[in-house]
RNA sequence: CGGGAUGUAGCGCAGCUUGGUAGCGCACUUCGUUCGGGACGAAGGGGCCGCAGGUUCGAAUCCUGUCAUCCCGACCA
């Protein structure tokens, strides 16, 4: 898939050569009201799980987005290319990304060519570029470029979902900077991202910058773009003054402050059956602040390496399993890649040969002793405590032993405090840190865009470098960013819908205007629209004219279910030369003369019709 | 992968409990009447009841296996 075809020309575009086929009734295997209006109305047929056939209605849509993005890429200099989707398994070996993205959870469809040779479905194509790069690019003067491409990508998501929201095969536009200096990259990445609120912008999104996580892909600063809708799979969480924003993956707050625990020195305390916070607190009059719950976990790394977790959290805290993750990959890096965390199980725990351990009572003094002997584990734990945590003076926890806690227990007497890292999720209604006075809010979001600024991860593990103007050979820096063209396509739907059908925002529409005719058994009806049709697509104006011999009812639910923004209508005024005018947002009917009608469609559909600015 | 559900005509579904050789609505074809918000009547076409075994005289229906799809969790544009 290339989506670089200009859009069919001027020749009349009628609906019934258009091979339209709507639904009545919604299919079984939509959930959201955006897939399930792109089956219905013809847009996307599902092919296999996560993967769809792009019709041809849809493909103009496409197409529109596509274009808008080429704009405002070329505009800040980019320039597209097309990279192969077919990649060697050797390039992401060196990048050290084969293992986590074939292994595993891993999301890369992969296969071997007839020599034996592995290969991967590109999922994203950092190595690809980057290699490019190692190979162009030699001295400082060439620097900084910017390459992007749209293509298909694939990605053999655990769970494809939504129709074209989480698809294995989608559109992706994605463009890779690359810097002689971290100031350069920076520019770049705010020029990105202004590109990107002007692609949204003009697209008809409603979307907005959050703070982000970098995932698999890696690198320092991330940003993603959000489009917001009931139906996103990201939470959001944002400051009232719009001045914080981030997927809660990332975000920070204020913790509430713990109620002093009035104990001054440790006891144990009898508590039976008790194994939650919740069962503590209500049976012993704590507060959940007053608490460290310890978390049992076990990271797998790629190299088969497998290291038991031992996590501290205030016990009115959540885990954010992302923070933790990174924390866990930041602090083993020799094991090529961190693959999951999961909650450590009895059954794990027997199967290593080691005696049980006292799960719901665990303190956060427990001992690596209890892991020695263990058959493939590492025989001590990485230790990490949460600042909440970490901050107590006196705090209850478990004993080590079933049915048994501490009370009053204290960091340093106890044990000593573990390393400091923020792992708490933040949540709706936490204190802001940059104004305790603002409480972060919640949001659903569809992840439509995402820029990072990568640094030299890439071009070192590549060995992409370039001689400065000093002569001396360095990494380069490098940034890149996406956008899910397909995705984009399905949040706009997600955004712009009624009971009725799609509201195209104009500019990433499959065409303008829809003439109905009414009757098209009335000859002055039909040549009444013909001229219509001529006149308007003479004016520049995108029009696809319904000339089915259908009902006028059936027309009518089929533009509102289609979407185009603009409908006029050639029915019984057409003697009089009269004609109706509907703007399918709005749903107000206007009854004009042909030349008003005219005049009013290709003003308002050139207004709304979005431009670059200046152009 | 774990948990839940579903596979019957292009789409939406019934039939399965209690086995007897498949039905409804929409869509499709033809004819007639209708004709500005998914018309009506008549006549048609379309199904290896997901697939493979098994039980049975006989299986859409019962049993076993398998495949596929969807939903809830981890992943991401």
């Amino acid at each position: 898939m290339i989506a670089s075809a200009p859009l069919p020309s001027a020749s009349p575009m009628r609906v019934s050569r258009l091979l339209l086929v709507t639904l009545r009734d919604d299919p079984a295997e939509a959930e959201i009201p955006s897939h399930r209006l792109l089956l219905r109305a013809g847009y996307i047929r599902r092919v296999s799980s996560g993967i769809y056939a792009y019709l041809p209605l849809l493909w103009r849509v496409l197409q529109k987005i596509a274009a808008i993005v080429r704009e405002e890429m070329n505009a800040i200099g980019a320039l597209e290319t097309l990279l192969p989707q077919l990649q060697p398994a050797e390039l992401w070996r060196r990048s050290g990304r084969w293992a986590g993205y074939t292994a595993g959870e891993g999301i890369m469809f992969h296969l071997e060519d007839r020599q034996g040779r592995e290969m991967g479905l590109g999922p994203t194509h950092e190595e690809v570029i980057t290699d490019l790069a190692a190979d162009l690019i030699r001295s400082y003067r060439q620097l900084p470029v910017c390459l992007y491409q749209i293509q298909t990508k694939f990605r053999d998501e655990i769970r494809p979902r939504f129709g074209l929201m989480r698809g294995r095969e989608f559109i992706m536009k994605d463009a890779y900077s690359f810097h002689a200096d971290e100031a350069c990259l920076r520019s770049t990445y705010e020029a990105m991202d202004s590109a990107y609120r002007r692609i949204f912008e003009r697209c008809g999104l409603r979307a907005v910058a959050v703070e982000a996580d970098s995932g698999a892909i890696g690198g320092s600063a991330s940003q993603e773009f959000m489009v917001t809708a009931e139906a996103g799979e990201d939470l959001v969480l944002s400051s009232p003054d719009g001045r914080y924003g981030a997927n809660q993956e990332r975000a920070v707050s204020l913790p509430a402050d713990p109620v002093p625990l009035e104990i001054s020195e440790c006891r144990e305390l009898s508590t039976p059956g008790t194994a939650s916070i919740e069962a503590l607190c209500s049976g012993h009059g704590f507060d959940p602040t007053q608490t460290v719950k310890v978390l049992l976990l076990l990271a797998r790394f790629a190299d088969g390496g497998l290291q038991p977790l031992l996590v501290s959290l205030r016990g009115d805290q959540q885990l954010n399993e992302v923070k933790l993750a990174n924390a866990v990959a930041t602090r083993q890096p020799p094991c090529g890649g961190l693959l999951d965390i999961t909650p450590l199980t009895a059954e794990q725990v027997e199967a290593e040969g080691l005696k049980p351990l006292p799960f719901g009572f665990v303190g956060p003094h427990l001992e690596d002793a209890v892991l020695k002997g263990a058959r493939r584990w590492q025989p001590r734990f990485l230790r990490l405590a949460d600042p909440t945590a970490v901050d107590l003076q006196r705090f209850v926890c478990g004993a080590n032993a079933t049915d048994s806690h501490l009370a009053g227990a204290a960091w340093g007497e106890l044990t000593p405090a573990p390393e400091a890292v923020d792992l708490r999720a933040a949540q709706p209604g936490d204190r802001c840190l940059h104004d305790p006075f603002q409480r972060l809010e919640a949001a659903r979001g569809i992840e439509v865009g995402h820029i990072f600024q990568l640094g030299r991860k890439y071009s070192e593990a590549l060995d992409a470098r370039f001689t400065t103007e000093g002569g001396v050979e360095e990494a380069l820096w490098m940034g890149c960013y996406g956008i899910g063209v397909s995705r984009l396509a399905q949040a706009a739907v997600e955004q712009h819908h009624d009971g009725a059908g799609i509201r195209w925002p104009v500019a990433i529409a499959p065409f303008e205007l829809l003439i109905v005719i009414a009757s098209a058994q009335d000859p002055l009806q039909v040549s009444l629209a013909e001229q219509l049709y001529e006149r308007l697509t003479a004016a520049g104006v995108e029009v696809l004219l319904d000339d089915r011999d259908e009902r006028a009812g059936v027309k009518f639910k089929d533009a509102d279910l289609i979407g185009i923004p603009w409908r006029l209508v050639v029915g019984r005024g057409a003697a009089e030369g009269r004609v109706e005018v509907v703007e399918r947002a709005v749903g107000e009917r206007r009854d004009l003369e042909v030349d008003a009608a005219v005049a009013d469609l290709t003003a308002a559909i050139s207004r709304q019709r979005s431009r670059r600015p200046g152009v």
